[in-house]
DNA sequence: ATTTATTGCGCAATTT
DNA sequence: TAAATTGCGCAATAAA
């Protein structure tokens, strides 16, 4: 009871009674000739679910007759799909890798749209300083109230960005 | 020429006669008990390398006897390495979301960067463009039509900023 | 040295 | 029907 699992010991679901031989080609592998007798196929073709005898069966629903490993056939079909399975695996890989190298651009960009924006801010505080700075100017040398200007002391439009 | 086409039929390096079949428990499974005569084992065991009659063997190079499928503990270490092959699995492929999440958040985090850069630079050029207006202003104004003022026409600070 | 984590590989069931 | 995916187990090897 310590484990968080064990959800079926190892009860394959479909067997996997596997045994790789390919009796076309190849010649001298490496394979113990060991498991000699490994021809039959478990041949488990429940006679017929369904149906005592029917013949008609349109959709033709037959469970699937357990590949005859030797068949010379079924060797080409696994070897097929062996080299499909590597190439899905392949680019389900690169896939992967790209994805990351994505993340690795968009965070530079990120930075440099970062520093842009200090930038940009900075030269904004630095132009409304200007502003202020002159307001002030100008109110100082328009100090002197002997003319009747009725100039007010600027609007001082200091949009108060806040974010 | 990239294309690797065909490694190698399909001569697995390590054979890969794997017949499942847990002796012990699993009763009434499915695989029937055809593959019978299924016991054999290599047992590659050569004598001894070097060392005649040595005693003293530190770094011991046996390939290794390749463990009884029978045996109890071999099911028992599959399991274990099946159960970390899953968690493995399971970690990758889990990452691998979370990359690709990381690379939504990141995409969406750059429009909003753009998107203030936008604004920042809208800003800036009211800004600068105020300041032009002003000066124009202030060369027309101070125009100097006969005063014996020596001030000049303003120094026209404009900076032209360039990004 | 032992145990767990990764990785490449093949099989078979599904999908497309 | 064929190719692409996907889950699974095995075994070799890398990491702990």
């Amino acid at each position: 009871m310590s484990r968080p699992s064990q959800p079926k010991i190892n009860t394959a679901d479909h067997n996997s009674v596997s045994v790789i031989q390919s009796q076309a080609h190849a010649s001298s592998s490496s394979l113990p000739a060991s498991v000699a007798g490994l021809q039959q196929v478990p041949q488990l073709v429940p006679a017929n679910p369904s149906a005592g005898g029917g013949k008609a069966l349109p959709p033709s629903k037959m469970k699937k007759p357990p590949a005859d490993k030797d068949s010379d056939e079924y060797r080409q079909r696994r070897e097929r799909n062996n080299l499909a399975v590597k190439k899905s695996r392949m680019r389900s890989k690169q896939k992967a890798l790209d994805t990351q190298q994505r993340v690795n651009e968009l965070k530079e960009e990120n930075e440099r749209l970062e520093a842009k924006i200090k930038l940009l801010s900075k030269e904004l505080s630095v132009l409304k300083d200007l502003f202020l700075e002159h307001a002030h100017n100008l109110a100082d040398n328009v100090q002197p109230p002997t003319g009747a200007d009725g100039s007010s002391p600027a609007p001082n439009n200091s949009s108060t960005n806040g974010q």
